[in-house]
DNA sequence: AATGAATGAGCTTTCATTCAT
DNA sequence: TATGAATGAAAGCTCATTCAT
């Protein structure tokens, strides 16, 4: 019978990871030694690996946590109308880069983006967390071609990637430049999305 | 009198460079030892400390050459028309990440933001490569603007934050998925340019 | 008042002895984690220093159980004619080599032998192990060479080694040879204790 | 080119052996830390693994060595006449027990037995050390054999492995009691071995 | 200028042992 | 009595860096 609940444990992984985290944002990966999590954890090295089986492993579940939290704003977006669903997922996504703790994780998603250069779990965590959202810009997209509001010869999947690029960049650029507008920035995106999907030939026809 | 030339010197220190650039790319700045760029280069571990105070150096050098490489496409651009300029730039970003050798150094362009993270050198040259690209969109869309393609209350500082964000992201998502359809990226990137900057009033308007 | 009879106790040290000593047989003293006993004991580690001070003394008393063990096959065999006493205890300890449970005891034996070169208890128990044998074979020649079967001047505790030394070589063979023919080495040992007692100059002086 | 000679390397290799050796006598294999190995030597900890792989590689090395000593011995003894050449072998062996320095690698040679029962490496090892000297006496033996000095009926190689134990035991035997009498060891062995090779019936039937 | 053997600090990981429950 | 989470001291090993040659 254990001593300590299932939800205990839980938690003291939780705690772990997240001590973790704000290790790695802070110094990096690989310049976080095992000692320095626990010395945030306030605990001994050694309780890591009854969590864990491994540095890389903790990096991995950084990842997959972080993925998870991910998913959650897109259900939202899909089901608007291509620009008003688009706008949303700017909010969203953007709207976030404001926090203080969001920063923090981009720094780490940052991260994660160069280990994945060369670690294969980590790199197909990084590829499914893009997956969602590609998904999702490219149904909005899709609709909007149906509704006439895109020419017909464009790839959506290839433009869904190129608006997913823009925030992947624009996380990118605010983890260098931590006083970047990003109301701006938001205000262009918004521009560009609207005569991205404007009907084109509304004006004439009206 | 030194022993050996200037010029010697020079390009033993390329070689270095080209080498450690082999063996990031591949295994990651972490992952690689001296020793293994000594190898890769045909040499001893030893030499490489004539050439580079430390690996951090090194791995500077190689963020300091990556952006004058860079810079080199831009100066084309500007002088052209707005929208010229940028489908200009488009084919030089895009076009060139369908080449090997742009995609091993391009791997190496992931790490680096990884590595800025906690490296300041590394942040400041990744910042400063920006900077110039920045510019030379932001000079490209103020002239846009001008000529009253671009509304009048856009930020087109931020407006080419995006666009660079574009370039920054897709870059990602090629080293995640090599077989990437490039083509239609672009075509996708020149639609998008293509009414980011279309006289959408100035018919109606005129 | 204690809480459990002294006979809970006693059998359930044996159990952890018992556990102990496969998981010593199957991975060796120094691989086998006290993890790995609570494990096949069915409990857990906290439980094995309520028993034992700590793993050398669980070493320990492996040894001194093994060496209990041995030392019941000799009562039968002193008392004989020494031929006979001889043969019968080539029977006992050639002979159990075949139960597939004594070899495996004596992957432990082997394993113990290593230890006892730097664990001074065990190195005793080893020792005192040894003594009752030699004892046992020291009388059965000393009677041998009373009645004339062996030269006078010959050292019976010397020869009482060398034939103990016989039964130490071949337990260690059989553990890198499992498939070693122990009918003939029994063949071959009957003949050598044949010859060494016979008398030699019965037949020409008869 | 290299700055040390070939000849450098392999004294140095030994030097590191010949360190190791000692600590792992005195100590075991598993007390004896890396560490301990390289203050033995005078040296840093690094060193070592330019010249080993691991620990384990080390022992192995070791045993390997070891191996080699031992069948520098045998191509004297089995020229010669049957008892004559295993009486060589005795003088061999049980005689070379008397120096210190051998008294000191067997020391070792039984933990290495322990180990074999864990790492395949050495019980491969130990198990062909023992090859040469099996076949060695397994020759002398048939020839004794054929000349009518054995039972037709008797399996050589079993006999043969009786007497390599004897050696095997008396090493493990004279760890434990430093002291033993080896010169009346040898005596024993020699009558043991006169017996059995005594032409016991040959003076009758002639 | 180049070599490469050597250094040694520091890493991740293991595991015998303890003790609050 | 039994549990098992936690401890923390090492352990084996790596590798950036140095320096005699």
């Amino acid at each position: 019978m254990p001593r300590v609940s299932a939800a205990y444990l839980e938690a003291r992984r939780e705690e772990i990871l997240a001590a973790a985290a704000r290790c790695f944002a802070r110094d990096g990966f690989h310049r976080t030694t095992m000692q320095a999590v626990a010395d945030e954890l306030g605990a001994s090295a050694g309780v890591l690996y009854r969590y864990f089986r491994s540095k890389e492993e903790m990096v991995a579940a950084i990842a997959r946590e972080h993925r998870r939290q991910e998913s959650a704003a897109l259900d939202a977006a899909t089901a608007a109308d291509p620009l008003a669903g688009l706008q949303t997922l700017v909010d969203a996504y953007l709207g976030r880069l404001t926090e203080t703790r969001e920063r923090e994780w981009r720094r780490l998603t940052v991260q994660l983006w160069g280990e994945s250069m060369r670690d294969r779990r980590i790199q197909r965590l990084a590829r499914e967390g893009l997956a969602e959202p590609l998904r999702a810009l490219g149904e909005l997209l899709a609709r909007a071609q149906h509704e006439g509001r895109l020419p017909a010869d464009v790839d959506v999947e290839a433009l869904a990637r190129l608006l997913a690029a823009v925030f992947q960049g624009i996380v990118l650029q605010q983890t260098w430049e931590p006083r970047l507008d990003l109301a701006n920035v938001r205000r262009a995106a918004e521009m560009l999305l609207t005569r991205l999907l404007q009907r084109a030939t509304a004006p004439v026809s009206g």
